[in-house]
This record gives structure tokens, C-alpha cells and sequence, in this order.
DNA sequence: TGAAAAGTGGGGAATTGTGGTGAAAATAAG
DNA sequence: CTTATTTTCACCACAATTCCCCACTTTTCA
């Protein structure tokens, strides 16, 4: 499972090397897609293939099942390793996460998440603040 | 299957180049077709064959899905490779697509997208703009 | 402290995308 | 029916991008 929280440089290609210790989990193949709050998944290839199976099943009648289906399919990109154990993250998806130079890559036990340094950062200032209220509301998750 | 954005030029002759990582999904055959929200759809034959038994099924006495049905069957056209990877989109699709210059080809698992890029910008924008739900749209999922 | 592994950068070959030209086919005109 | 005109298609050539490999630096671990 991904654990840990490491800091890498993405490149003038758009090159991001994936810490050591996660690649074992990904020689099936990974996808990237567009996460939740500006950051990017990782998902291994089978893991995104349910969620992909269950995407292409929604009714492609209704409007705004469509609209998900399609942020979701075509927001994603399945991306192989060099072998240095580097992706290459494509440029609509560096531009959706607002990545520069430095991306934060994060173990979230099921998927790695790839953030912009600086985003990181605030984000992790915000909610360490918040950090109380949000443990009132995971209350309701009775954890 | 398939997944991601890719920005092609469509040229004066009416050629657009599919990206080179569909290529091999649709050795067998495409076919294109009028889709919604004013874009092409793009089906390997096989796929094809399987949704064009499906509209022909619908209960024709409905006066939209009759119409629905129309629209793809009639709509359709099979098309083929030039030698370096492109299709012909005809003229009549190329009008209802509203394509210009620049085209967007998005993977939608079992079928290909094909929009002009204003639309496909203005498309995104409004449903990024909605999709602040898309964390609960997950939960519909169960994902 | 030394050796191995991991991360970073860059150069060059191969692939991909784009534009164009000329032959063949289809269509229209004489 | 023949000829002229347009359209379509196969092929060629260039440009841009991607990918693969090598080399160097930094970190990790024995």
C-alpha cells in the first residue's frame, strides 16, 4: 500500500520520477487522472479499471452523467515508466494540477496523489488549522 | 480501451490524424458518427455494430427515440487510415461537429470524441464549473 | 566510508503529426 | 462517347514531439 509523503522535481519534458518504493505496486501499468482539490491520482491500472468499467456503464442519456463520465475518462492518461522510473504527466494534466517545478507525491494507502508543492503546503497549513472541526465531522464516519 | 485529451489539426482536405495510441484499438475498422452535445462519436466497427442493433431495437413508436436513432444511424459513415495514421471526416459531420481548425480527441473508454476545441473549452468550463459536486457524484458511484 | 540505489538532466534516434503533390477515379460537360 | 474538370486517394517530405539511452549527482544503507 502507498504510505509517505515524498518531494520531486518535474522536468522540462514534464518528466516526474515515482519514489522507488511505489513501483513494485505499479508494473502492471498506472493512470493518472484529475483528482479532488487541484491535485492529481494515480491509480493502479486494475484499481482504475473498476471505476472505469462503472463510468462507461452510466447512462449516456442523461446530461450530466455524461459531463462526469467525461471529465473523469478523458481527463485521464495511462502513463508508462522510463527506465528510470519516471511518467510523463501530459500538459492538460500539469495544467489542471497548476504543476511547476517542484510536485509533492502522496501515499493515500490505494492511489499515490500528485500535488503542486506550494498548493500542498497551504493546503496542509489550512486543514492542520482546521484539524479540529474536521475530527468533529469524521464523527459522523463513527471513526 | 479508450482514455485521455489529445489536440490534432484538422486539415484543409478534411484530415484528422487519430493519435497514435488509438491506432491499434481500431485496426479492425471505424466508424463515425453524429454524437451529442454537437460532437462526433467514433466507434471501433465492432462497438459499432453493437449500438447500431441496439437503436434499431428502440421501441419505434417513441417520437424521440426514433429521432435519436435517426440521427446515428444516418449519421454514420465508415472510414479509413491513410498510411500515416489519419480518416477523412466527411463534410456533413465536419458541419455538425462545427469544427474549424483545431480538434479535440477525447477517449471515452469504448468510443473516441471528436469536438472542436472552442466547444470542448467552453464544454469543460461549464461542467468544471458544476463538477464542485463531483466529490458527491463519486458517492453515487460507490467509488 | 564506500558501494549501491535513486533522482535529475540532456542528446540523439525513432515515431508521430502536418502539409503538399501527383496519379487515379468520379463526375460533369461538350 | 470523348473530353474536361473536379474530387479522392496514395504517396512523399518535412517538422515537431516523444522516447530511449547514457551520464552525472545525490542519497541511502551496509
Amino acid at each position: 500500500m502507498f504510505i509517505g509523503e515524498y518531494k520531486h522535481t518535474l522536468d522540462s519534458k514534464g518528466r516526474l520520477a515515482v519514489p522507488a518504493k511505489f513501483r513494485a505496486l505499479l508494473t502492471d501499468g498506472a493512470v493518472v487522472t484529475k483528482g479532488l482539490d487541484n491535485c492529481l491520482f494515480l491509480y493502479p491500472k486494475n484499481e482504475w479499471e473498476l471505476l472505469a468499467k462503472k463510468l462507461a456503464a452510466l447512462p449516456i442519456s442523461k446530461a450530466n452523467t455524461r459531463a462526469f463520465a467525461r471529465m473523469m475518462l478523458a481527463g485521464a492518461s495511462a502513463v508508462d515508466f522510463d527506465s528510470q522510473g519516471r511518467i510523463v504527466l501530459p500538459e492538460y494534466l500539469r495544467e489542471f494540477g497548476h504543476l511547476q517545478k517542484t510536485a509533492v507525491i502522496a501515499g493515500l494507502y490505494d492511489r499515490l496523489e500528485i500535488w503542486d508543492e506550494a498548493l500542498w503546503q497551504s493546503y496542509k497549513n489550512e486543514t492542520e488549522q482546521k484539524s479540529g472541526d474536521i475530527a468533529e465531522a469524521l464523527g459522523e464516519l463513527e471513526i
